[in-house]
RNA sequence: CGGGAAGUAGCUUAGCUUGGUAGAGCGCUUGGUUUGGGGCCAAGAGGUCGCAGGUUCAAAUCCUGUCUUCCCGACCA
């Protein structure tokens, strides 16, 4: 239970010029983000909060499948550049730096060179294969254009997934395996994903995916077919509306979309520039067999606002939303009514994630803030308990029920559980 | 990095063309009133007008430079 007197979540009546599409104006008038600088924002508590929830899914979703957690420097030394040599390959938006001693160092866009580094010592045998690590961090890109808040900033969260096979059956394994599991959370958080075929660009490797979700404010062009299930990054397929689709020769269309994931079959390129090898079963010496695997956390955060508001309200998906129940008490100048609304907070509390409207605020005020921060349920403590009801609001639905207080654990039991 | 736009109180902004005491709304403080969708009344606090230089008796206003931010484009989780 928090009481939002002590939340620091400062709502705006108004969004700030500089806020363009409608996820950042609520992110920031719900008081979730605060932008730093260009491209730089601070999480306050209610966008912290998910966050945090985001990453519970790709935690738990990732586990499942056998991956385990690890948290690897944002810094990190020119030399594992070199190495693989993309200090000069990446060009300017890697984030460079150097210390006192004049040594060149960056702040980390991904990190391939870093968790090569990491595992090339130690995986000598096929037998300590495979191994599948990720972590949720902190990445920095120096973007020319950073843009809609969190949708390209140059500070960002990801959860960035490496895995390292003996075979390239293997890596087809997971790269399919991964594909599931992505799919899997973003339909968690709330977005329908539409998989395209892309270029693998910097990163490299053989064959790439990118995870879409398909909205105006997009970054992206797909095309897809109409009649079937092809589908592609306008950049990797070339082709535009009204062409023939490759696969089936039926109609193609285009549609803007966001890229909150990506998989890279890396292949060898980093564990051969970098001197990565183990032996195999037969004695033979030879490259660990790569993936990668991104997924925007931050941008998720976005894509998620955008897809579950209107332009006064947020409704945060279950597995996201930054509390379950949100107990609006109308009444706190009425000693009784203030008393009552109490103990309907400590018993939801004990059941729920509940944030309390403890402050001294006008029903009007509540109901605005409320909507922005967009809480699914909504208990409202007021007129009603006289008759000792509260109004539950399911903001999926729009309903509204009058439910006995003593059933009010029951009630919401129903609709979260 | 090219093209466009904007920096005045925490937020939204007026004033700039035609130089002359920096104004409003929201928010904030105090008091009163009100209490189911951002109330009302009264009294307050809050500003190096992004920064630096120049022109002028006098600059938010004119000139030069610079920084920052946003949008479009080229590059990208």
């Amino acid at each position: 239970m928090m009481k939002q007197s002590v939340l620091y979540a400062p709502t705006l009546k108004e969004a700030p010029k500089n806020a363009e599409v409608k996820s950042h104006k609520l992110l920031t008038r719900s008081g979730m983000i605060k932008q730093t600088a260009a491209g730089v924002y601070s999480y306050l508590p209610l966008g912290h909060r998910v966050m945090k929830k985001i990453e519970a899914v790709v935690r738990e979703e990732h586990d499942q499948i056998g991956c385990s957690e690890l948290i690897m420097p944002a810094l990190q030394p020119r030399d594992l550049w070199d190495e693989s040599g993309r200090w000069d390959d990446f060009g300017p938006a890697l984030m460079r730096l150097k210390d006192r001693k004049e040594r060149n160092f960056c702040l980390g866009p991904t990190h391939e060179e870093v968790i090569t580094d990491l595992v090339r010592d130690v995986i000598d045998s096929y037998k300590k294969l495979p191994l599948a690590l990720y972590q949720i961090q902190t990445k920095y890109r120096d973007e020319l254009r950073p843009r809609f808040a969190l949708m390209r900033g140059r500070e960002f969260v990801m959860k960035d997934l490496y895995t390292f096979s003996d075979s390239q059956e293997d890596l087809e394994r997971w790269y399919e395996r991964v594909s599931e599991v992505y799919t899997r959370i973003f339909k968690r958080v709330g977005l329908d994903t539409r998989i395209v075929a892309s270029d693998t660009g910097d990163i490299g490797g053989d064959q790439a995916h990118e995870f879409m979700v398909m909205s105006e404010v997009g970054e992206d062009t797909i095309t897809y077919c109409e009649a079937c299930s092809y589908a592609a990054n306008q950049e990797h397929s070339g082709l535009d509306d009204g062409d023939e689709c490759p696969e089936c020769g039926g109609r193609i269309t285009t549609a803007m979309g966001i890229e909150v994931g990506n998989i890279f079959k890396l292949g060898t390129k980093y564990s051969e520039s970098m001197n990565a090898y183990f032996t195999d079963r037969d004695g033979k010496r030879k490259p660990l067999i790569m993936g990668c695997y991104g997924l925007g956390v931050s941008r998720t955060l976005m894509a998620a606002v955008e897809q579950h508001s209107t332009d006064e309200s947020i409704v945060w998906p279950k597995a996201i939303t930054p509390f379950d129940i949100h107990i609006l008490p109308l009444a706190l100048n009425d000693d009784e009514k203030r008393e009552t609304s109490e103990e309907v907070q400590t018993t939801l509390g004990a059941h729920f994630d509940v944030l309390y409207d403890d402050r001294e605020e006008r029903p009007g005020v509540k109901f605005k803030d409320a909507d922005l921060i967009g809480i699914p349920y909504r208990v409202v403590l007021g007129k009603a308990l006289e008759e000792g009801k509260a109004e539950c609001i399911d903001r999926y639905t729009g309903e509204t029920e009058l439910v006995p207080l003593e059933d009010l654990v029951a009630f919401f039991q129903k609709k979260i559980a």
